[in-house]
Formats: structure tokens, sequence, C-alpha cells
DNA sequence: ATGTACTTTCCTGATT
DNA sequence: AAATCAGGAAAGTACA
């Protein structure tokens, strides 16, 4: 799907959608990530911080690897800085996703563009989360401690330890993928791949806003693989939610959501 | 093979 | 007027 000409997580998101596209005019099904290019048309060489964590995000979606396993703070610097990183260096800040990134960071060395050829099949044995939450959906939810809250650049290798020690036989994907209000709270919580999308009303209480609705709807929607996603559509499924208590209602505030007593991992003192 | 949980899609109507 | 909000209804998808 090259989806979307989408490149940058929000900037183009927003202008190339209509909430007018609800009838598939478009083939949504194209096969895979294959031929995408980047509208960082400017070399890596020359990205900023900013455009970085893009691309680490864009990587992450690429490969369906949940992005927030990967430790962004990592990567706190910008493109000229990224490309000198060694292929350890790359192991070091990011574990198995290691080689992933130095491949792409590679090919965009030289290229400018992003062609994505590395083999989508390659089983990443990544997945450090098994992304928690599901089944019943009462167990803890260590989906959410990726990212160890403080961490002081990348110095000590505890961290990163954690990400490239993958034991044995891992689950492949998450079984159902991630759930959408989990998709959301994720994206609250890593501010660092969160370019102004949602952003929270009130911390303590749980209540949040959309930003850009159509870009979140359609980040949510190339995370289900379906490029006809609408603000509208996603409203829809968290509509559901206020019955289910994993969102509560706050009216008269636009965009404004609210977590419900079923929702979890959201809380700081649950971080 | 069927049921269930979760959306996704569509739609009509109300609000802001 | 254009976005959003509200939910009902029905279809689609993954999984158990």
């Amino acid at each position: 799907m090259s989806i979307t000409p989408s490149t940058t997580l929000d900037s183009q998101l927003t202008t190339t959608w209509g909430p007018n596209n609800s009838y598939p005019d478009v083939p949504m099904v194209m096969s895979g990530y294959t031929s995408r290019l980047w509208s960082h048309d400017s070399q890596p060489q020359f990205w900023s911080k900013f455009q970085v964590w893009e691309w680490l995000q864009q990587v992450m979606d690429m490969h369906q690897i949940d992005a927030s396993n990967i430790p962004f703070q990592n990567f706190d610097m910008d493109g000229h800085q990224l490309c000198s990183l060694s292929y350890q260096d790359f192991i070091l800040a990011a574990g198995s996703v290691g080689p992933i990134l130095f491949h792409s960071i590679s090919e965009l060395k030289w290229s400018g563009q992003y062609h994505v050829e590395l083999d989508l099949k390659q089983e990443l044995d990544f997945c450090p989360f098994p992304d928690a939450s599901y089944p019943s959906g009462e167990i803890h939810d260590p989906s959410i401690h990726p990212l160890p809250s403080v961490a002081s650049p990348i110095s000590s290798s505890p961290d990163i330890k954690r990400y490239s020690s993958r034991p044995h036989q891992v689950k492949k994907h998450n079984p159902r993928g991630t759930h959408l209000w989990e998709f959301i709270r994720d994206i609250l919580l890593n501010p660092e791949r969160n370019p102004g999308l949602i952003k929270w009303e009130d911390r303590t209480e749980g209540i949040f806003r959309f930003l850009k609705s159509e870009a979140v709807a359609q980040l949510w929607g190339k995370k289900k693989n379906n490029s006809s996603m609408t603000y509208e559509k996603l409203s829809r499924a968290m509509r559901y939610y206020y019955k289910r208590e994993i969102l509560e209602r706050v009216d008269g505030r636009r965009l404004v959501y609210k977590f419900g007593r079923n929702a979890r991992g959201w809380k700081e003192s649950e971080k």
C-alpha cells in the first residue's frame, strides 16, 4: 500500500486526506511496502533530529514493528550523527532491529531515496512484548514500559541489552495487532513519535485531544493496512469504547476523549 | 467450522 | 457550511 503519499507522519497526511474518500475508489491493497519513496528528499546527512525520528517511525511501520519498543532516546541525534554510526552502534542502540535500520540508512546514504527491498518476510524475531492486554484484557499491560522513562541517553547497556537479547521462540506478531485504544495510548505516551497528533488535556485524568484527527486516522489505517481509514470511522470505533468503559465520554468538547477504568497503562503511576 | 471480540463501513440525524 | 458526535445495523477479520 504505498498507502499514502505519506512520508512524514503528519504534514502530508492531513492534506492528502479528504473526509470524503469514504468510498474506496482506490484499490486499497497493493502489495506490500515495496516501492516507497521518502519525501525526505534531502540526504539523511542533513536530516534534523525530527527527521531522524520520522525515519525511525517509518521503518518501524514498514516492518510492522511496534515502534514503542524502540528506544528512541538512543537516536537523539541529527542525520549527520546518524550516518556516522556503525553497524555495531545500531545493534547497541536498537538490538535486533539494528540491522534493519542499518540497512535502511545505508541505502539512503547512497540513493537519497528509499527503496524498501529488505526482505519483509525476514522474520524479525523481534517483538519484545507480545503486546499485551490481549487475551481477555485482564493481564497487566507490560507493553507499556518500552521506554525507560528517564533514560540517560545511550550510555549504559542495561536497557539496550534488553532489546537485543531475544530469547528463543518469541511470538511472531501480536495476535491481533494493537487495539485502537492502545495505539492511541502509545502515541500519547511517546512524545518522540507524536509530532503533534494528539495531546494530553489533563494527564492525570487521562483526558486527551486529537490535534490532527485525519493524520491519526491515517496512521491507524497504515497500521491496519487500510488506506481508507478516516477519522469518521475511527471515531465510531472510539465511541464503542464508551460502553466498555475503556473510554469515558467528555461532552461538549470536540475531539476530546478520556480513558476509562478499563484502559490500562496510561497512568504515569503505572509506567 | 463456528463463535466472539473488535473493529470497519455506512448511514441518518443532531450539535457545534 | 463543514466537522464532529451519536449510535444502529451489518459486514469483515483474526483468533480461539
